[in-house]
DNA sequence: TAAGATTGCTATCAAATTTGAAGTACTGTC
DNA sequence: GACAGTACTTCAAATTTGATAGCAATCTTA
């Protein structure tokens, strides 16, 4: 039954957090190459994910790492050797990232 | 394993299509409300998103639309009034929705 | 009688976000 | 010695999002 009038509805906050943290334009695809393909480093993303700018990329593994998602190693090295990874909430949200993939490709045929 | 040099990742475009349709600031939360909590009409998602604005709401609902996720059944009455619906591909994009929200409940608490 | 509320927008312009291009620092290759 | 590779940062420009006002017709309130 759809609602009417008077009858509001409440905000849920794991929805919106959620919106939050990967509403990005880019953060699905970020998580999904680091995720399922094991993407490690900053400029293979860059390459794979395709149209993303630089400074655009960083930006969003900044906030990813912010987020709790991924690890960012920094090994010190000349020329720069960083690698990104999954933490344990990465990982957990693995399983709805097949899930994403498979819906585009059973329901868009791609 | 990780990936090296050399060995360069294939883009996927079911995930890429994926991001591109439902990667704004609030298609996730927009279909949320009308999946699971069968708000219909324009007002009703603005209170209960919260601070979306109308121009961009409008916009992201259309969008919506076009990708085939809603309909919008506009019945010429004044004061306007307009109801969205799931259309089957929006249906079958439910569980991805509900998968997050438990996600967001499980991995942070909400 | 007339003002105000209702609803789903659109138009306009300002503000915020995203983008591309170039720069940084150093090594290894041709 | 010029140039590519690496992971960025900075800055101006382009794009997206937001705030506000307005429209159309009817019902409600004063």
């Amino acid at each position: 039954m759809a609602r009417r009038r008077g009858d509001e509805v409440e905000r849920c906050k794991s929805v919106s957090t959620i919106q939050r943290m990967i509403g990005g334009k880019w953060k699905i695809e970020i998580l999904f190459y680091i995720a399922l393909k094991e993407v490690r480093h900053f400029g293979q993303l860059r390459r794979c994910i395709g149209n993303i700018s630089e400074s655009t990329l960083s930006k969003q593994l900044k906030e990813l790492v912010d987020d709790g998602f991924l690890t960012r190693t920094d090994f010190g090295e000349v020329p720069p050797r960083v690698e990104y990874a999954l933490t344990p909430r990465g990982e957990s949200f693995v399983p709805i990232l097949l899930a994403m993939k498979q819906w585009g490709e059973d329901e868009l045929g791609l």
